[in-house]
DNA sequence: TCAAAAGTGTTATCCTTACACCCATGT
DNA sequence: ACATGGGTGTAAGGATAACACTTTTGA
């Protein structure tokens, strides 16, 4: 029966990543106590630290007992990190040469590698446990997704870095294709639209720019510094890609409640929506949006832990009315 | 070297789909010479005959010789078919167990088959040579969509057949979350409006209420008839994923130029907006929406082809203006 | 009484939907 | 002239975006 669940054979080897999401209380600032911080999340990413870089759960996919990739997918997430997801959706599969390009194998053929990615996303977990150095297992953390990719991050006037923009401007020189690309990505002109979906392909354009730290590693020069944190192989690109997948999805499916607790207030729910979107919200807007969905009910019960005046709380309710599918939610941005 | 590109192991194999379509002219229906015919085209699909029941283009990925799924996906589709496609993406990577069931395995294992699916696009090619019979080969033709989804056609005011709405609330009884589900995703109810992009969930309704050829065959109980045109193994469920993607991506992306020749008139665009989402649009809205996007210029040059007054001929234009990204086409429902 | 956050009213503008009508050509 | 399809004007209704303002609590 050999090593269970490792596929290999004419060098390939089909494995499964996963992108498990979570918003947990972002940490108060040191020294900056603000009253609202509770209301602030943060969206975080499960990670696993195999060594130095830390990398997104990775394991093999057994076809002898899993009937499904997504019952292997659970299986050793659970096994690796001691946590256990509730949505899971697949994202793309990647099998192309070159994405691991600078490890040896092992083998006289290269070993090829294909991995099938996966989004999953969990409610609040800041008081379950992850599995810490176990002996012989990875060690689990959640990582702060805007940590890894910082100009993601809109919320507060926030524009591209404009050492980020001196870089991509370098990099395209006089060549307009690649201006236009660059500004049109990261809405570099003034008046510009931001669209925040778009996350793929402004971490595509930043590693072919050589912006990132991957680019170095891949191309075996040298170990370039760069905005965000890195991560082994191409995780950061399959996060990138459920990034901007939930930022989609969010927009016309009720994905977010899956990230929220059971009650909430229509400012956490904005809260939660601005740290998946990145973006700053229009408070009335976004209620009425809320609202139009018919996708909360009130509770009649209150919050009072707001710091002024006490919050309803609202449910999600699953009354999917109207014969279309379940919508998302507007994100009306501010300013 | 053995057989390049079978990659077999561990009970696992790795194969490539292609969902390959294209718009063609509706052959003109017997004693009915429309005059309008030519502008009315019809979508289809590349099809193999691997003896008796039709399949999709399905062949190894060459781990070997291809750098990418991608180029492994051209490079078996035109030796398969004479046919080389255009634009392609990734749909959805299958591995579920029993995809495949009332097949036997030949080793004592069973064999794991994890299909890649991919959805390509081509421009007409009535008058390119698709493969016939080559010795050894799989005979390639072209197959009407609709012919293998009938109730995915909502044209000329088609409703769901009666004789299917019967199937399906029979299988529901007196369940509730049955008979919500069929009449939501079928627009069974008065005023209902019809999602065109569900037609995998449709597809996956009707599989799972036994109304579809495959599930006879895949229960191993009997042959039972059911409507459309049933495919091999589960082709008909990746072709309904490729056909609820293609649906959707028209609305927020510029990929019906893919399908299009290089001029056409705006009448020509609606027909093949119309061949793709099985909808009868509004002329005029349908219009301004085209106007709208800036996507197409006018050419200045007339098509006096149409039996009535000559039409402006039109051409696509890639000005992406507008920071965001390229958008689609609005599909204004006619009634 | 004041800061902080909850929650509401109103308006201009745009897009969607829907109505009906005119225009240019071939037969 | 008339059938056939191409092409247009206009208006109601709803969604969006942007104004600023009132309410309720804790400190």
């Amino acid at each position: 029966m050999a090593v269970a669940g490792e596929a290999t054979a004419g060098g390939v080897r089909i494995g499964l990543s996963a992108v498990v999401m979570t918003l947990r209380p972002r940490p108060a600032a040191a020294g900056h106590r603000g009253p609202r911080a509770a209301a602030v999340p943060e969206l975080c990413v499960l990670t696993t630290d195999g060594g130095g870089t830390p990398a997104l759960p990775f394991g093999p996919f057994d076809p002898v007992n899993d009937r499904t990739f997504e019952l292997s997918l659970r299986r050793f997430v659970e096994a690796q990190t001691g946590f256990r997801p509730g949505f899971v959706e697949q994202l793309y599969t990647f099998g192309d040469a070159g994405r691991d390009a600078p490890r040896a194998s092992p083998g006289p053929e290269r070993l090829r590698e294909v991995s099938v990615g996966y989004l999953a996303l969990a409610r609040d977990v800041s008081t379950s446990r992850l599995l810490s150095s176990a002996p012989g297992r990875a060690e689990a953390r959640w990582t702060p997704v805007l940590d890894v990719f910082p100009w993601e991050d809109r919320r507060g006037g926030g524009m591209t870095p404009p050492d980020l923009a001196e870089g991509l401007m370098g990099w395209a020189g006089s060549d307009a294709a690649r201006r236009d690309r660059a500004a049109a990505l990261f809405a570099l002109e003034e008046g510009a639209r931001w669209n925040e979906e778009r996350a793929l392909e402004r971490y595509e354009l930043l590693y072919e720019a050589g912006l990132v730290q991957e680019t170095g590693r891949d191309r075996g020069t040298s170990e370039a510094a760069g905005p965000g944190l890195a991560l082994a192989s191409d995780h950061r690109r399959i996060l990138a890609t459920g990034l901007g997948r939930l930022r989609g999805k969010v927009k016309y499916r009720p994905v977010l409640f899956e990230l929220t607790a059971e009650t909430f207030t229509l400012s956490e729910l904005q809260g939660a929506a601005e740290a998946v979107s990145g973006l700053t919200l229009h408070k009335q807007n976004f209620r009425r949006g809320v609202e139009r969905t018919g996708l909360v009910a009130a509770t009649g019960r209150l919050s009072s832990a707001t710091g002024g005046r006490p919050a309803e709380l609202f449910r999600f309710t699953t009354a999917d009315l109207r014969g279309g599918q379940a919508p998302g939610l507007a994100l009306p941005a501010q300013r």
